[in-house]
DNA sequence: CACAGTTCTTACGGATTCCATACACTTGTG
DNA sequence: CACAAGTGTATGGAATCCGTAAGAACTGTG
């Protein structure tokens, strides 16, 4: 639907995105992110003005090269929407300029799909590319992937604590009580991702899925590193007080609340009273980005 | 409205200079920022002037070559706005005995936006440009600009030090308990890349694009000159203390784990690792430009 | 108690990853 | 032009990790 031919329907960008958004962290959702769109013709920024702020966004709107600049000095936005061809300043020379005096992504929204254009573009350092006419929920989605990637690359993942471990992916390392622990990439990964869902049953098909990026493969592998894992981080592998077992359903992670929360020493106190075997289990998976086809 | 065609109407003024004004606080910071404005019509050097007082800016005035010279050497601009053509002195002369002298950044008002005065401008050592008709405006933008970058370019990167290494990158030495070490350019710049990210792991892949500047290419190279930096930094190079190998992940450099440790790991330029194929990111741009820069 | 389903444990071959060395190419120098 | 230093690539081998299989142990049910 390009542009122009009304508004409606941007309810499907619901599904779009989802199916879009392999693994989406949660910090490159919209949230408080800063838009700055640059666009002289009045009704395609009021259009793709909306469907930005309907995505959560913040939106600074400047019809001109000189008024970008400075609004792009003076709001610091996370990312910046560029129209090639503007009154003033050329988008080209926009960009330029952005690019040498700050780190902001660029979208570049040009009028034709012209070879040119895109390499002047690409050379000019935009990070990506929309050719009118467009679709402003592509746009929206362009946005989400650019800043999804920019905030990556800028932003590292903060470290995790729980019941004396420390893991910080950073370095890739695990302390537990100040003595570093050696884990494998596998048990890492594995380790980092329940350390943030703690309290929360993963079955062996999320996990797989979210660790190691598979669709399908051997269940018993997850098994498997899961008792590796124990090996290394249980006092008593045999008796696991952290990462304990979900019968019938899967693992979970138990750090923190240590003290207060043995609800009974008693064992027989069966963990998952209410455990819903929910086929629909929401994950996010944020940590594994391993292809296997 | 252009400067520069006529002498008429400076009172709009007050429109612009509002929006110039609002930005005052960003990152260029006039403060005390001195420019030296070297413009022989005395309508258009007093709209610029105002611009620029209103920007923040302090402000010297010279209406010819000769004084201009003498400014700059009595009150050590901080940037130079020189018009091409001068009584006396040529503009063109004058900056080339700018820069002979002194190393101030320096934008040139050129007449006629011909290809000819911006090669001379460039090749004379211009840091930018403005042809004339010019608003006001975008001359306050590009003073901003190239003193943003003129600041950056001439703040050195200071010495880092950790676990008894001394890397100074303005004489690009290390030394070793005072010892100096002959490193190669890659083996320094590796070791910098690294010494100002401990305790981070980057992959090989992170390593040759920072380091190297390559989007692609044979990764055991990194592989190699981490292993002929480690013969020069590591007591023993089969046991690393420091430049420590992270199994299936890449390289870390651990000094100094003692004192003030949890700092946050510097956020500023990390790189993005994972090539993964976002399927929503439109990849078109020439298959074939594999530069290797 | 027997049974079926699930999980644990161990072990092993293959695959991956890294190291060490050697070699070819470029560049600057005398 | 020879030479040396620096750099990138190739190769064999060692170290490490990973996935799978297969049997033992466990759990809940009838």
């Amino acid at each position: 639907m390009p542009l122009g031919s009304g508004s409606g329907a941007t309810h499907s960008q619901q599904t779009y995105a989802e199916s879009v958004t392999t693994n989406s962290a949660s910090s490159a959702e919209p949230g408080n992110r800063r838009i700055l769109l640059v666009e002289d013709e009045q009704t395609i920024a009021d259009v793709v003005r909306d469907y930005l702020l309907k995505a959560g966004f913040q939106v600074d709107m400047a019809g001109d090269g000189f008024t970008a600049l400075e609004l792009a000095a003076s709001r610091q936005p996370d990312l910046v929407i560029l129209d090639r061809m503007l009154p003033g300043l050329d988008g080209v020379e926009v960009c330029r300029r952005l690019r040498q005096s700050m780190s902001v992504p660029v979208i570049m929204v040009t009028a034709l799909g012209t070879e040119d254009d895109r390499i002047l573009g690409l050379e000019m350092g935009a990070d990506d590319y929309v050719t009118k006419p467009f679709s402003p929920r592509e746009l929206v989605l362009r946005v989400k992937s650019v800043l999804r990637r920019s905030i990556k690359e800028f932003t590292p993942e903060p470290p995790v604590e729980a019941a004396g471990f420390e893991l910080d992916p950073a370095s890739r390392t695990v302390t537990h009580r100040g003595v570093p622990l050696a884990l494998t990439v596998r048990e890492f990964d594995l380790l980092a991702f329940l350390m943030r869902r703690p309290h929360q049953v993963f079955s062996r098909e999320e996990l797989i899925k979210a660790v190691w990026g598979w669709d399908f493969g051997d269940l018993s592998t997850v098994t498997v590193h899961v008792r590796r894992l124990r090996e290394k981080i249980e006092a008593n592998p045999t008796k696991p007080e952290l990462l304990k077992t979900v019968w019938g359903v899967g693992y979970r992670f138990d750090g923190k609340r240590s003290e207060a929360d043995n609800v009974r020493p008693d064992s027989s106190v069966r963990v998952d009273s209410d455990v819903r075997v929910d086929s629909d289990v929401p994950v996010d998976m944020g940590e594994g980005d391993h292809g296997r086809q």
